[in-house]
RNA sequence: GGAGAGAUGGCAGAGUGGUAAUGCAGCAGAUUGCUAAUCUGUCGACCUUAGGGUCGCCAGGGUUCGAGUCCCUGUCUCUCCGCCA
């Protein structure tokens, strides 16, 4: 959510911004965004000086009936019950301006970065690194769904069976490698400073709102509505929210956290051949990473993820390359995002295997997560994530570029987390 | 699930109807021959900035001229019991 005064101050910037991502009808929401703003802050001030006359007629009161004049306090009353009146209207009227004012700022995405170029779709993304080799497999290599049936490590009959489409089942070695791929990341990540953390897997409608999956995405998450709780489509919901509401010392800078879960989405309205196999899951296991940063280091914090998730991808000898979402393709909340994708050869397409993003105060300012600057003002901070990795598409990634005609070759780094080096 | 206790500023912790003590931490300044001490101010949010004003003691209502304090509803935490991995 974007501070009301920003808006404010820097009008034409955020209208800059919002076209870049194609938003409709900006001008019109800035406007009633600013139109609420000026009926809020009017109203609060003619709400504020109807309370102070009441107060200080409490305090004559108080004086008078101390000294006894009984009469002269009860007339005094009498003027007290219309300024009641009067300021719970004005009260009434301000509550329904700051609801208004909220519920416009819930609809406005957040302003990109300088470096983000307008565009509508992935098709405007700017490809801005590439590495690794793309192996050449022959004509006889197989996608992965094929593979894991050919040597039964993934099963999603059974998946279906248990649960549904979307839901498959690791095996033997399948899923051996898949704990020591979530072995591997945490190793790495705890490596580079960040704290390992378990979080919950359900959180609650506030969490939700402040990272801002409520009310945007709603219908995206599986809602237990019993209990009113969410599971969780990534870890950034639990571990971001560890922080919600705190009051940070600037010495504490950079906060960095990263944790294993398993992600649940939905996926409404996705279908066709992109969905088949391992590309998109309704459960799936991600290893992210959070920080939490003072605006001055942000963006540098943002490349140093960046740095932190290529040295993984090197590792495992994986063909990929970092797009810079455009304006249309940035999230939400995001100001900046870099996505990662593993080419997979055998299916002949890039998978998306990992997003890094900076929020800005986008986040933090739902979180009311602030820190104390050096004028001991309390100033919001900054919010980023980026996963490092997202399993089932790397695992797709490793099967299909590792395939030979003896099996699946373990990629190096992996073999002493998963005890053998080929899946044969 | 049953019973009891509780929720106050960044943290700790007073305050039972008259308008939020105090300590620690933070920030600013003063002073002193010195890794520090001492003193002063500041130290939640919003509005307005010339003063100021308003709100804020878990959330939402209510009583009252006036509520941290009294009443109602809800949420959460702790302790004990029950159930259970």
């Amino acid at each position: 959510m974007l501070q009301v005064h920003f808006i404010r101050e820097n009008k034409e910037t955020v209208l800059a911004g919002l076209a870049k991502r194609n938003f409709a009808n900006a001008e019109t929401i800035i406007d009633q965004v600013l139109a609420a703003d000026v009926n809020r802050r009017a109203t609060q001030v003619a709400l504020d000086n109807t309370l102070a006359e009441s107060n200080k007629l409490s305090k004559e009161i108080g004086g008078l009936f101390k000294s006894g004049e009984v009469q002269k306090a009860n007339l005094l009353k009498e003027k007290t019950v219309q300024l009641k009146e009067k300021s719970k209207e004005l009260a009434e009227s301000l509550n329904s301006f700051a609801e208004e004012l909220q519920e416009l700022l819930y609809q406005i995405p957040n302003v990109p970065h300088s470096t983000v170029k307008a565009g509508t779709s992935e098709e405007d993304n700017e490809n801005i690194f590439n590495e690794g080799a793309i192996p050449n497999l022959g004509e006889n290599a197989l996608p992965h769904w094929e593979l894991a049936k050919k040597y039964d490590i993934i099963d999603f009959e059974l998946g279906n069976k248990i649960t549904g489409a979307g839901f498959p089942v690791y095996k033997g070695k399948g899923a051996r490698l898949q704990r020591a791929l979530i072995n591997y990341f945490l190793d790495k990540n705890t490596k580079a400073g960040y704290t390992e953390v378990q979080v919950p897997h359900l959180v609650n409608t506030e969490s939700a709102t402040a990272t801002g999956q409520l009310p945007d995405k709603d219908g995206q998450m599986y809602h237990s509505t019993i209990d009113d709780l969410y599971l969780i489509p990534t870890a950034e919901i639990p571990i971001t929210n560890m922080f919600r509401g705190n009051l940070l010392q600037e010495s504490e800078f950079p906060i960095t956290v990263t944790g294993y879960t398993p992600c649940f989405r939905r996926e409404a309205g996705s279908y066709g051949a992109h969905v088949r196999g391992l590309n998109r899951l309704h459960q799936f296991d991600k290893v992210e990473i959070v920080r939490i940063e003072h605006p001055d280091n942000s963006y540098q914090a943002l490349n140093g993820m960046v740095e932190h998730i290529k040295e993984i991808l090197r590792e495992l000898k994986l063909p990929y390359r970092i797009l810079r979402l455009c304006g249309g393709d940035t999230g939400f909340t995001s100001a900046l995002t870099f996505d990662f994708e593993l080419f997979s050869t055998a299916q002949d397409r890039w998978l998306e295997i990992s997003s890094a993003s900076n929020f800005e105060t986008f986040q933090a300012n739902r979180l009311k997560l602030r820190f104390k600057n050096k004028e001991g003002k309390s100033e919001l901070a900054h919010t980023l994530n980026g996963s490092s990795l997202a399993l089932p598409r790397v695992l797709a990634g490793i099967l299909e570029n590792y395939q030979t005609a003896d099996g699946i070759k373990i990629p190096d780094v992996l073999v002493p987390y998963c005890g053998f080096d080929y899946i044969k």
